[in-house]
DNA sequence: CTGAAAGCGCTTACAG
DNA sequence: CTGAAAGCGCTTACAG
């Protein structure tokens, strides 16, 4: 930099004021620091501005969970490149940290909170992830996707209306002339899997608990349970499946069972995720809002980087009418 | 810092060598220092640090894919894992950074070469990536996965043995009776493609051109590919196709065509990749050892880092087979 | 609009 | 083994 200014016969502080914008400098004085600039190769250095701005201008994409999955997810692919794009928008980088097992969530952890990243944005699906507490004890910024069970009155995150999204299911699937409706869940430490059994009860009200079978989110897991619920309840018209990738290992079940497929038995899924559409029969699904979600991450949390306090956005779901029910 | 250096009794300079492994520090110094850490809740300013340091203790990983297809690549995902684990064990966090349109290119550029990192692992398969060069321009230390066409012999980079693989699985082919084997070559500015095509060629020597066709790597792409050399070559007995996405697709044109796999035409895929086991019949292809690839590619960057110069590593491949061949 | 100067929070020879 | 001090490369009031 002492280079930059020589050249351009300016001092320091002038070189920084370009780089930083260009106020308050003239003319003349900006071209020759421009063109001081280019003639001696100068390269900022970032650790050198962040140590005076105290900020990093990037934030962590933190994906904290066991099985990462969640990599294989179209979904999540908008997810990411969202956040990216909106973010870039703004002059920041995100750095994706990958944080699958308990000692890279605590590596990840000292990472984001020494100061490298300004905030996060952390997925995370589990609840007691003591990674939130971590943040927050930090007094890091962050924004999580998904309602964090247990910590969603006093955390920020944006979340489809899981509960909603199943209301619209089973109502669709009752409105078909189905009667008895069973439903497989998510695993109940998740919003997902709480929130979407809550709707279900929302419009069936109290049911027989031999309609209620809780799966993992993974096909295989999807497929044990239709078996199970299909051994508690054979008389069964209609399944509402909490995941489009168990409403596949579902149907495989089915089959295996001698049942058709919407005909004697109707399934719906959630995510509107790609098996959705390569499933045979195809899923009549419920669809999250993916890329406004990742736009409301970001907005909430450029927000808190400017200092507004937390805030939960919830996002309306879109019933999409396929084949399978 | 000077807070915990008060707290302990000591000077910054004595807080700073604990900080850094407590070499020439006396026990009970270290000691008051590490209670002095805990009970002000200090945490370590990182930009300070790298500013003396001149590292970051940490190396992005760079996608620089337009199309990020990549991510739904299981192979992917073993290759991140691997990376990142190997990383740890050093102490260095890995920072994954999508670079997938030209703009984010730049923006990744300047942020890698900003010192935010020590190094990069760069994936990215089309030859003449201007990121190689930016990369290089600013002494970045990097290593490539794949060999970088045209900039092999001045860059680092790990690969499977495309070309030694190719041969294998047209061999085996020929070993099992088939006369007229063509081939789907991917794209030719990638080094899988030309790699590859160069092993058939390798086996088989110069071969009808009608054999030879170019595909894009996709599943649709295969499929187009297989229509066009069944068009082209219907005597045709087998086919090798240079991923098993576009097997995938070429089944799907030969089933079209009354072809039974492999009875009336084998084909053998590349990369063993999930499609591989969930295709009908499963592929036959050809593995890379991705495990030993992110090995591979971290000692080689540690090697940089160290002061070491460029080499690449060529890794073998394994003929899996399976049904389609 | 511009320069001189203080300061961000660390590390690391150097001297003892 | 320990402290005092210089320095890493920037930004930003402050004074003019």
């Amino acid at each position: 930099m002492d280079d930059v200014a020589a050249v351009a016969g300016v001092s320091r502080g002038t070189v920084s004021r370009v780089l930083n914008g260009g106020h308050n400098v003239s003319g003349p004085a900006s071209e020759a620091v421009r063109r001081a600039i280019r003639k001696t190769g100068y390269v900022l250095n970032q650790h050198a501005r962040s140590l005076v701005t105290q900020r990093s201008d990037s934030v962590a994409f933190i994906l904290s969970e066991p099985q990462d999955r969640l990599f294989e997810d179209p979904n999540f692919n908008i997810l990411l490149r969202g956040c990216t794009q909106e973010l870039a928008e703004h002059d920041i980088t995100l750095l994706l940290t990958i944080a699958g097992t308990q000692e890279d969530r605590k590596r990840v952890g000292r990472y984001v909170t020494g100061g490298h990243v300004d905030g996060a944005l952390v997925i995370s699906t589990h609840a007691g992830s003591p990674l939130l507490d971590e943040l927050d004890s930090r007094g890091l910024p962050f924004v999580a996707v998904g309602r964090p069970l247990g910590r969603d009155s006093d955390v920020s995150y944006v979340a489809a209306d899981d509960r909603g999204g199943a209301r619209q299911m089973v109502s669709y699937l009752r409105s078909r002339g189905h009667r008895t409706i069973g439903t497989i869940t998510g695993p109940l430490d998740t919003s997902g899997g709480v929130d979407r059994l809550a709707g279900y009860h929302d419009v069936l009200g109290e049911t027989d608990p031999r309609l209620v079978v809780t799966g993992d989110y993974t096909s295989d897991g999807g497929e044990a349970a239709m078996e199970r619920l299909l051994r508690q309840a054979p008389e069964l018209d209609a399944v509402f499946v909490s995941s489009d990738l168990m409403a596949n290992g579902a149907i495989a079940a089915l089959r295996r069972a001698g049942k058709r497929v919407p005909d004697d038995v109707a399934v719906g899924g959630f995510d509107d995720s790609k098996v959705a559409t390569t499933s045979v029969p195809r899923l009549t699904t419920i669809r999250q809002p993916w890329a406004r979600i990742s736009a409301e991450m970001v907005r909430l949390l450029l927000g808190h980087l400017a200092g507004d306090s937390h805030a939960a956005v919830i996002l309306p779901t879109e019933l999409v009418i396929r084949e399978s029910a």
